[in-house]
DNA sequence: TGCACCGCTGGTCTTAAGACCTGCGTCGGA
DNA sequence: TCCGACGCAGGTCTTAAGACCAGCGGTGCA
């Protein structure tokens, strides 16, 4: 009779904790002892309720996946970082960190169930080629943002209010609501601010 | 007698244009035609209300003070800058493109009246020692704010919100609030995205 | 001593923001 | 024709944000 896999679900978006949970609740061998939305969360569920292994999201506003890993120092549960397309410039200093491997949140679930089980038996999920191809090339790509998203959050980079936004583009600001929610579902920040500074980084605006 | 002169008042913080116009409404011979939140509005109502000498402030989300002046091309209203330590850097740009000259936000209420009387009057408020001071040195001197307002911007700036900002600085919410709405004041930003935004700017964080 | 500044916190209130429901019309491609 | 993507916009609802009222205690300075 052996041990369900003990796991910590770490991601400031309820959403995607949502999804993890609903497919990985299916795997018998599995059990979801917590869930975190930030890095000082995570750690206090780490020491509470002894996670086996650990799927942690990087880019957390606050305490991120980053600071998580430099507090484990290496030691207590297996980590799976948990990225994405626009962040994986990150991984390399996560592995650095003690992480045992990574995977893409738009990974499929057999594929995830298997990664878990993978780092959890001890092995890391990082072949030589993997880490060459995401150490190579510049910045990491941005996501595809329709031509009117690009615009809203050029805007939104500028400081402005949805209002002006609207007033702006001549449209009624409910219009920029659906943009600006839109837009930071596929950029993945919470709020504008996080996307205004998104924008920054990737010299959007 | 003598036609009053005819101001507007340009300024995205309606606190500010209130105190504008409290005290410049005491001058018998103004006259403010117009307020305008944002540089659209200041064009539009540049064109309905046809002011003698605009009060521009440059630093405004969207349509901002330099926009306006490059709209406008040199033609038409005297054009008066309003300015704050944190943004002369800009000033230089401003009279090149057509600003009759510039005023600290903070000018005592004579100086301003005899500010606004002087453009008006065809002269420009351009000492070259002035000018001089304007463009010597490296970026404009960022307003004082206290070691926890900084600290709070600077946790803005990585795109938190004030709750996590209680909780990463061990405080309650209320208080995060309060250094939030005393630092806004301070640099001159309406919301959060501005304040971040101007961090980035200022390499606050 | 009085005052200003600082950090902390409570309260009330308004509103901008954002999630999530919906639907329409247009366009392009299978 | 159907479907997905896109842009536009309506609706409902919750809540985070921010303004502005207040107060406390500590510190430093005139």
């Amino acid at each position: 009779m052996h041990e369900p896999i003990r796991l910590l679900i770490v991601d400031d978006h309820p959403v995607v904790r949502q999804g993890l949970r609903a497919y990985l609740e299916l795997e018998a061998d599995f059990d979801i002892v917590a869930e975190a939305g930030d890095g000082e969360e995570a750690l206090a569920a780490i020491g509470e309720d002894e996670p086996d292994v650990v799927l942690l999201d990087l880019k957390m506003p606050g305490t991120d996946g980053q600071a998580v890993l430099e507090r484990l120092g290496g030691d207590g549960p297996r980590v799976l970082v948990l990225t994405s397309a626009t962040d994986s410039e990150r991984v390399p200093a996560a592995i650095e960190a003690g992480a045992a491997g990574f995977v893409y949140k738009d990974i499929d679930p057999d594929a995830l169930a298997a990664a878990i089980r993978t780092v959890h038996a001890g092995q890391t999920l990082l072949s030589p080629a993997a880490m060459r191809g995401l150490m190579s090339g510049g910045p990491a790509a941005a996501p595809e943002l329709t031509p009117r998203e690009s615009q809203v959050l050029g805007l939104i980079a500028k400081g402005q209010t949805n209002r002006q936004i609207a007033r702006a583009l001549g449209v009624s600001e409910k219009t920029v609501k659906t943009h600006v929610t839109n837009l930071l579902r596929r950029i993945g920040a919470a709020d504008r601010t996080q996307a205004a500074l998104w924008a920054v980084r990737h010299g959007v605006g």
